[in-house]
DNA sequence: ACAAAAGTGTTCAGCCTACACCCATGG
DNA sequence: CCATGGGTGTAGGCTGAACACTTTTGT
């Protein structure tokens, strides 16, 4: 669908009023970072609709494989955003005249949109990020140091920074962030800037070890000065 | 509104194809109750729609108050329904036929709803049900034996017991099920059909005044058989 | 007096905590 | 050989589990 369609008709197509949004949240030398989309001169999260014969997880898992090419998803719900003035219409005007294209102040953009957040963990490399019909460039962002942002974006990456630190406590899923095969002293590291404060080394490894989750690879790696650190895979 | 407004231009006030489901939870002689409304012969959750320049949180919260009379609602985010087979279109003819109007096939409730489920507990004591325009009925029933019940709701009520559970084990805020004053017996009794399995009495207990939120009142209460239990209140 | 209900104690195991200590490697 | 980094061990404390004991009440 090219954009002056999408303006005028989108909504035959896809659900009015309502949108989702991904925090697609990487981690590269020991920061976490957001993957995000240029428009002008801020930046947005990758996002869309929901057609109207889809079911909302489908179209979150759609919109994350279009963006970064990742086969078998891996999606949390984070929150809803449903502030009644969160409508955009003047940053669509803004889009189409970037896009070159005529604005459509009819369009059923220009009216206030509920968005489903999600978020998910990615491991960067494996990604291959691709840009959209209107945003021309995207961009791995450390959670610290975040551009503008349009619209509300910025408030559902810091609602999915805190959600990330609560889940974590829980749940250890957080491998996916990881290579394949990952060291303690990485896995520790990663916790770590999670948490955003500093863990007991001895006891997250036996912590870690303790949940049966993990294989140790024979192998080892060389680097540095110090010990050789074994190497980890998460069980089939 | 009054049903054939609602029907006929009810998309002009409310965002279209996206509503609130409350799962409202109370508790009475030891069993965990869903407050549900009759139509017809089947039952359904209290739920609404969103207006135009309404929070999605203020619907929810207007929804519930509606239902309920409760002024401080207490409700928390459950889940997103989004399947796109959620269109209950031949649901509304019953409905519109047992309240006598005539039908509308082109009205804007005949097409897919997503919707967002919330749940809330509440003291059966303090609320004040109201049927609304087309219920006819209202009704506390265990979570255990519930009604033949209207479009998915039933799995709704399913993922609300599910997430009940599951929050229990981290929050202890479930005394919104019981009056203001109440014994610990009364409290354990609680947990126990919660988690539906038997709790240590005396851990229970000690982890319970351990958290420091309870303040004991020296009046005690006088009863059937055995000693007489302390009552307790939250802390202001 | 007895059974039942409610409150409190006691013991043991397991886990968390905070280190200390031992291994391996590069300079 | 020493600094650095990685793996493992250990002593103390806290918490949870299971159960025993005591107190209070109705019958």
């Amino acid at each position: 669908m090219d954009l002056p369609t999408f303006y005028a008709s989108g909504a035959d197509h896809f659900l009015p009023n309502l949108s989702v949004d991904i925090v697609i949240i990487g981690y590269e030398q020991g920061v976490l970072k957001a993957l995000l989309l240029r428009i002008g001169d801020r930046w947005l999260l990758p996002g869309g609709y929901i057609g109207r014969q889809e079911p909302v997880v489908a179209a979150a898992e759609r919109i994350l494989e279009e963006r970064t090419g990742i086969a078998e998803p891996h999606l949390k719900f984070l929150a809803v955003f449903g502030d009644p003035s969160r409508n955009f219409g003047a940053q669509w005007q803004v889009f189409a005249q970037q896009a070159g294209i005529p604005w459509q102040p009819q369009s059923w953009v220009n009216d206030r949109f509920v968005t489903l957040g999600y978020y998910s963990l990615v491991h960067i490399e494996e990604t291959r990020p691709r840009v959209g019909e209107i945003d021309e460039a995207y961009g791995w962002f450390p959670l610290e140091a975040l551009p503008s942002m349009w619209m509300d974006h910025a408030l559902i990456v810091e609602a999915a920074r805190l959600r990330l630190k609560e889940d974590i406590r829980h749940e250890q899923v957080t491998f996916n962030l990881l290579p394949d095969t990952f060291t303690m002293p990485e896995l520790h590291q990663l916790h770590q800037t999670i948490l955003q404060e500093p863990l007991d080394r001895s006891r997250f490894q036996k912590k870690m070890l303790a949940t049966g989750l993990f294989e140790r690879l024979p192998q080892r790696r060389k680097d540095s000065p110090g010990r050789n650190p074994y190497q980890y895979r998460v069980k089939h």
